[in-house]
DNA sequence: ATGGTTGCGCTGCAA
């Protein structure tokens, strides 16, 4: 089972990307943020080519801004737009999350909101976010990925030059705390605990060609999930060439299910992590 | 090449 996630910044432009990538990633499930379409307008856009590439789609968008979707060929059941308790901003619940079952896994989508600067109205609405999925999430399945673009770098080793940062979001105390506070395992930084690893670079100034980014997409999965790791990783060639997201997808390969609901029954490695079970891509460094 | 970029949507804001 392959999950990705990826900020596309417009699905609408990044269609020329996002199709060429579905078929050489061959991912199972995918989660999209920043579609910026309303659920017309991506079912107008995409939903005959989805359907016709064995995907199941759901969206959840008001077009111009935000919107997240979900893409499933392993099932997509119990669709939820928002989740309880989710905080508004200017009055309205903006096209952050959406969640669904999809091979026995809760998956989200979540575009966490930026923040702006720290001590704003925006950063409240960030922190007091981030809280009440929490507390949905924890009231939830078991099972569960949070997939997208948190908009929090975990830690000092996520960010290009954590002094740069200082006094700015994404790298606070306070957001970290919420990040971690979901006790769930970050899989890509526990499958690469040493590499310098991105997920998003600044379209200003070569910052991605001089490798001066962030790692602020992430895959955080209940242990008993994150268990069946086989591969996760940043698809960086999707940040190359004409026309890219500022984003790069993050991609994570799940080992059968123990209860085989999944394709045939395979044994969990007794170190699922370096056994490197399961890989269909070459499992390459993530610069 | 005297250059912070891109997307949305039409003016400047958000990221």
């Amino acid at each position: 089972m392959r999950i990705a996630t990826w900020n596309v910044n417009s699905v609408k432009t990044r269609v020329p990307r996002l199709l060429p990538w579905l078929e050489d990633r061959q991912p199972d499930v995918v989660c999209l943020q920043e579609t910026k379409l309303s659920d017309e307008a991506f079912a107008a856009l995409l939903g005959d080519t989805l359907n016709n590439l064995g995907y199941a789609f759901a969206h959840h968008g008001h077009g111009q801004w935000n919107g997240v979707a979900i893409l499933s060929r392993l099932g997509l059941d119990d669709v939820e737009r928002d989740f309880t308790g989710q905080p508004q901003f200017a009055g309205k619940v903006e096209a952050r999350a959406i969640s669904a079952t999809c091979g026995a896994v809760r998956v989200h989508s979540l575009y966490v909101p930026n923040g702006r600067e720290v001590g704003s109205d925006h950063f409240d609405y960030k922190l007091a976010w981030l809280d009440a999925l929490a507390a949905a999430v924890a009231a939830g399945p078991t099972d569960v990925a949070l997939c997208g673009d948190m908009n929090v770098a975990p830690a000092d080793a996520d960010v290009f030059d954590p002094a740069a940062y200082l006094g700015h979001t994404h790298v606070t105390p306070e957001e970290r705390a919420r990040i971690a506070a979901f006790g769930l395992v970050d899989v890509v930084r526990e499958r690469w605990p040493q590499e310098r690893v991105f997920s998003y670079w600044d379209y200003r100034a070569g910052m991605f060609h001089k490798d001066l980014g962030m790692r602020i997409d992430l895959v955080l999965m209940s242990r008993g999930v994150a268990d069946r790791l086989a591969a996760a990783w940043v698809d960086r060639q999707a940040r190359k060439g004409s026309g890219p997201s500022d984003h790069a997808p993050v991609i994570v390969d799940l080992d059968s299910a123990p209860d085989g609901d999944i394709g045939p029954v395979v044994p969990p490695p007794s170190n699922p992590i370096r056994s490197g079970r399961g890989v269909r891509l070459p499992q390459s460094p993530p610069l």
